[in-house]
DNA sequence: GGCTGGCTATGTCAAGCGTCATATTCTACA
DNA sequence: TGTAGAATATGACGCTTGACATAGCCAGCC
């Protein structure tokens, strides 16, 4: 099958991106790493490495989205942050803290792309698509855990406000669990989240 | 005066690496980007990239800590919380949404050295160095924090979390900003914030 | 059988990278 | 004033990257 190749180099390039980084990612060693051939690239990625980057993207946001909108639906919204957490947590700790989240990567870092030429600009307009793109998953993230509370009886200002505080707080934690090679910020943010969570409920 | 060039490549350093992560940030255009002489690096840097990378954070880590650890300490908690979120929210408008958290483009990425060679391993001693530093300035900015609440009567665990929760929230915020190019979820979470800190602090 | 079209394999290309070596200029102190 | 040492300028080297071109493979269908 065909579309075995692609979809191997779309999670593998959502691997190393959530790894290394986007711009440390080079397609070389996606299919180093997936032992996919090289030269289907150009067939299954005719946009090139844009267009794999952009792929790999929504792949992790659907892992993500995927869980929580099911977790949050069946049962409630702090279920739902647990799972978002443990999910995480599960991440760092089957990585031993290498991996982190590849959309959070895209949103820190700028994708340069060395092979285009003397146009004045280098590729705003491809960068702006990854940042919508990343903007978009967030936002998706957010849309989900925002239901789960208007469902529980939350307002809607508040439930705006509450789920931008558990997805950022939980990518910011992410990233230092990794750099401090430890879970416990990842413990200590979902006490107080769940905290907040469950007082805004028993409003 | 010589330290000034290598101030100036120090700051200009620190400046694209939150713009653009730390691999996309090369030492041809740092001085590009500073008018500081290219000959220079290896005079000021003599363990290149990776020691003008680590310079880089401390400069970046400290421009942070200084007015945090002044204003927690004048004010107090809650008004270094605002503060440490207004110099974020001031860095995001200033460069219209295209500078972050250099500390946080370490904490995600992943520094790979092309011009290392043949041993097994490419450097990870040279990464876990890097990440070692932006845990240390993580910490020292949760410190801080943390000694703000303990002040204002926060009981030792508990100032503990909420120091972890306002520095990761901000700094996943931020990122989220960047890719959003609004700064709606830093008022968003500010705000729930404020509230968090002062009901921990009315106890 | 023969052919066609989706894949795969491999090599080349220009450009950028970090580093190093060398040459030149500047500067401060004797 | 002379001179040593710091600072700067410039080019070369080996390497990797993404993109592209060409050629080989191997199904399924006439």
């Amino acid at each position: 099958m065909s579309s075995d190749t692609r979809a191997k180099m779309v999670a593998g390039a959502a691997d190393l991106m959530s790894r290394r980084g986007v711009n440390a990612t080079s397609m070389r060693e996606v299919v180093r790493h997936t032992g996919t051939p090289r030269g289907s690239i150009g067939h299954h990625f005719p946009r090139g490495k844009q267009q794999l980057i952009e792929d790999a993207l929504v792949f992790a946001g659907k892992q993500v989205s995927g869980p929580l909108q099911h977790l949050t639906e069946t049962r409630g919204a702090v279920a739902g942050l647990r799972a978002f957490i443990a999910l995480w947590r599960g991440t760092l700790e089957r990585t031993e803290f290498q991996a982190g989240c590849s959309v959070l990567a895209v949103a820190v870092e700028q994708y340069v792309n060395d092979a285009t030429e003397k146009d004045s600009e280098p590729d705003e307009a491809a960068q702006q698509h990854l940042l919508d793109l990343a903007d978009g998953i967030f936002a998706d993230w957010q849309r989900i855990m925002f239901t789960a509370l208007r469902r529980e009886g939350v307002a809607p200002a508040r439930a705006r406000r509450l789920a931008a505080l558990v997805i950022a707080s939980t990518e910011g934690t992410v990233a230092m669990c990794r750099a401090a090679r430890s879970a416990q910020p990842l413990d200590d943010v979902r006490q107080e989240l769940e905290l907040v969570l469950s007082s805004a409920l028993a409003k």
